[in-house]
DNA sequence: CTCAATGCAAATTATTTGCAATCTT
DNA sequence: AAGATTGCAAATAATTTGCATTGAG
């Protein structure tokens, strides 16, 4: 099934590629980093470099089948392109990643590039969060 | 005058640690790599390692004089922490960085974290835009 | 004088690249 | 078979760290 993703892509429908989307689709927590899917691969004694994810993940990236963050500082992540765009919100404690949409937001935003003389191409909000104290309730 | 700055946040008053606090004032851009302001040491004759840039910013981040960001892959750039929260726009065309406020959003960004039970603790807002094509005017 | 701060070189971390061997079509 | 793709090791890029020396209070 997947295979006709990656020639859709214009990508040759190789092993290492296959795995790669299979890991991201099977991931439960949707935003892996390179390492994270090459110790993936490992532990299915798949024989696949970590060059290899990383040059996979770029194409992906470039094909549009995965998105790139920068979260706060170190590895990157990625995350597999489902359609619909969102924004992300970190648990700081727990270091668990929310997904959110806000149509507000994303006005707004259209708006102050345009009313500044631009047009919006990107854009990238991540919210970096507590849990609320439980109140004694 | 920023000797008290350093006093204030309880860094000891160091030739280093001055200089690089004058070159973040003076800065045009506002926004600069610890290359950029190795490089104005630099070309300022003075002696200060890069590793030392990378230790004062680092403190000075952590003392609340400055907040460094990670916009797109590439070298974190610091910017003078002057009160004023603000988030920003870059031009993709020019690598220009613009800054902007808008309450709405501030607004939105709690109202949203709260309702997932979460409290806001930190964000990051980069809009990237690219300057509208004019119309034949 | 005492300990924090610095310079320099070496170490780390994340990611990229060269190249010969190996697959896909 | 022809050219794209991969694995591995070596190369980069950005930032950090160890340690002997220097400097601030």
């Amino acid at each position: 099934m997947e295979s006709q993703d990656l020639r859709k892509a214009g990508l040759k429908v190789t092993h290492p590629r296959m795995r790669i989307l299979e890991i991201l689709e099977a991931s439960q927590s949707r935003h892996m980093t390179a390492e994270d899917i090459y110790k993936q691969l490992l532990s299915h004694e798949e024989d696949i470099g970590l060059a290899t994810v990383y040059r996979v993940l770029t194409q992906f990236e470039t094909a549009g089948l995965v998105t790139k963050h920068n979260f706060e500082g170190g590895q990157a992540v990625f995350e597999l392109d489902r359609g619909k765009h969102h924004d992300h919100m970190i648990d700081i404690e727990s270091g668990r990643v929310i997904e959110f949409v806000n149509e507000e937001i994303e006005r707004l935003q259209r708006e102050i590039a345009d009313k500044h003389g631009y047009v919006l191409e990107e854009h990238s909000l991540v919210l970096y969060v507590r849990p609320k104290k439980k109140t004694g309730k």
